[in-house]
Parts: structure tokens; sequence; C-alpha cells
DNA sequence: CCATATACCTGGCAGC
DNA sequence: TGCTGCCAGGTATATG
């Protein structure tokens, strides 16, 4: 489910309700990924400072440590006033005197990872090898750039491995390389600086987009107040193998590409 | 170091 | 209907 957007989406939907917060009450439900790494205990009566974002990682820093929140494939949080008994797949509740922090995620691919600190040992094995924030200014062309270069993958797999650029998913890759007129599978060091200018474009402006739009609700994504998002309307290509190019009408092509579906138009993109 | 495969888990859907 | 197989927004880890 969620990429860089929905992550996005759904931190602006809590943050400002929960800053300052104190837990109250941690219950964990089944596992997820990983184990939590401390007593649901030892929360108790630490407060909220700040909820930020790293990549797909959502980070909810406390008056001592940081929560670590990943939404995997199918998770999603929601903060509701007063605590409904749990469903079979809610597998977290914070209970804090601002209201309830709920994830639920069918699949358990998800995680809560509590840190002492984001430079920690615990927190630097899930954060240490991210690649750089789109969004927020830092993105620089030449450096993009230089990091393709040394890329002998394929460019859509570059971008799903997150190590020179974070929050690229399945979805916006695909996105972003129909935007740039690049096929999926040219290898990055052989995309030339314009086009390579290009896809860094493509890429801020699709994110951007996509969060503007509330993320990409293609089966299940609701952000931490319930509401789905738009941005699947407006795919060029993502989930429309066999429809017509928004651009050209050529029926819209899809192929595997380490095991994930990447959808492209043969006509709009360039090897 | 690099690139690719595997594992984790549940639900929904197409096809028989 | 009910079964089977396949697919799904991610990513650490193992393997070549």
């Amino acid at each position: 489910m969620p990429e860089l957007p929905e992550v996005e989406v759904t931190r602006r939907s809590f943050a400002d309700k929960i800053v300052s917060a104190t837990i109250m009450e941690v219950r964990m439900g089944k596992p997820l990924r990983w184990p939590l790494g401390a007593s649901a205990h030892s929360l108790v009566g630490r407060q909220v400072v700040a909820v930020r974002r790293r990549g797909k990682y959502l980070l909810l820093d406390l008056d001592e440590g940081l929560l670590l929140l990943h939404l995997g494939m199918s998770g999603s949080l929601n903060f509701a006033p007063s605590q409904v008994p749990p469903g079979p797949h809610d597998h977290m509740d914070l209970v804090t005197n601002h209201g309830v922090l709920r994830l639920h995620d069918p699949r358990r691919f998800g995680a809560v990872v509590w840190a002492p600190s984001e430079a920690s040992p615990q927190a630097q094995k899930l954060l240490g090898h991210l690649g750089v924030e789109p969004l927020d200014g830092q993105f620089d062309l030449a450096v993009f750039a230089k990091a393709l270069k040394k890329r002998q993958a394929a460019i859509k797999q570059v971008l799903l491995a997150g190590h020179d650029v974070v929050g690229v998913g399945n979805i916006y890759a695909s996105e972003s390389l129909f935007m740039a007129g690049i096929r999926p599978t040219t290898r990055a060091s052989r995309l030339s600086g314009p086009r390579v200018a290009k896809l860094h474009a493509a890429i801020v402006q699709v994110l951007s987009r996509a969060v503007q739009q509330g993320g990409s609700s293609l089966k299940d994504f609701v952000n931490a107040e319930g509401r789905t998002g738009y941005f699947q309307l407006e795919a060029a290509v993502y989930g429309r193998a066999g429809a017509p190019c928004r651009v050209c009408a050529t029926p819209i092509r899809s192929l595997l590409q380490g095991q994930r579906t990447t959808f492209y138009c043969p006509t709009c993109q360039k090897p």
C-alpha cells in the first residue's frame, strides 16, 4: 500500500493531534515484522514530541527515545478520540490522553519498533542505508546523476531499492518513468544527463501531486482520519495494462521486474 | 561491492 | 459453491 505519499498523508492527518500527548497504555496484537524492542509498559508515561517521516517510515519522537512505524504493504493508521474494541487485524493501540493511534495491518508486513535514539543501532539498522528525501529540497540533480552512473540495474529497480532516493515504490516508479519518457528496463548508468534531469523532475512532480491528492487508494488505503486518496484516478500507466495510453493511445504494457509488475507505454517511453 | 531471489502474511479474485 | 493458484502498495536477508 503505502509509498512516500501515503505515509506523508498519514503523518499530516494525525501529527498535530498527537503531539504533546502522553502515552497511557500500549496494546500489541499479533506479531508484526519485528518485535517492539521494549516492553509495552515501559512506554507508559512517555510524551509524544513530534511526528516525522523518513522514507516510508514514520518516526514518533518521544521525550525519551522514539518509535519507528512502518505500514508494510497493507498497513494503515487510525487516530480516534476514544477506544473501540480492536478487530482481528488491529495489531497496535497507542492509547494517549489525546486519543488512540491504532495500526491496522492485515498482512502484518508492517512494524512498530522502539529505539533509544535515531542514531542508535536499532534505528540505523532500518534507516541507515536510506537514500535522500525527494521532497525536502535536498534532492540534488547532480548527486542523483552521479549515483545513477554507478548503477548497472534497470532504472525501475534502482528507484525501488531506495538507495539513491527514497519513497518511490511500485506505483510511483512506473508513473515517474512514464512522465520522464524512460523505459523501465533501461540501465540506470546509460541514461543521458537530460533524461536523468527529466526523471528527477518527474519524481518530484509525481510524488508532490500524489500527496496533494491524498495518496493512492488502490484497494484500502485511508489516512488516520479514515479518508481515501484520489491519485489512482489520474495514474497514467499503473494498473492500466491493455488500456490506451492517455497520450498516444498505444495499449499500455506490463512486465515483471524482480517479481514486481511494471507498467509502461512502449511508444512514449524510450529505451 | 553488486544484482537477484526469498521470506514474511492475509485476502480477493479469476478460472475451473 | 468451493477449490486452487495467483496477485497485491515493502524490504531485510540470504545467495550467487
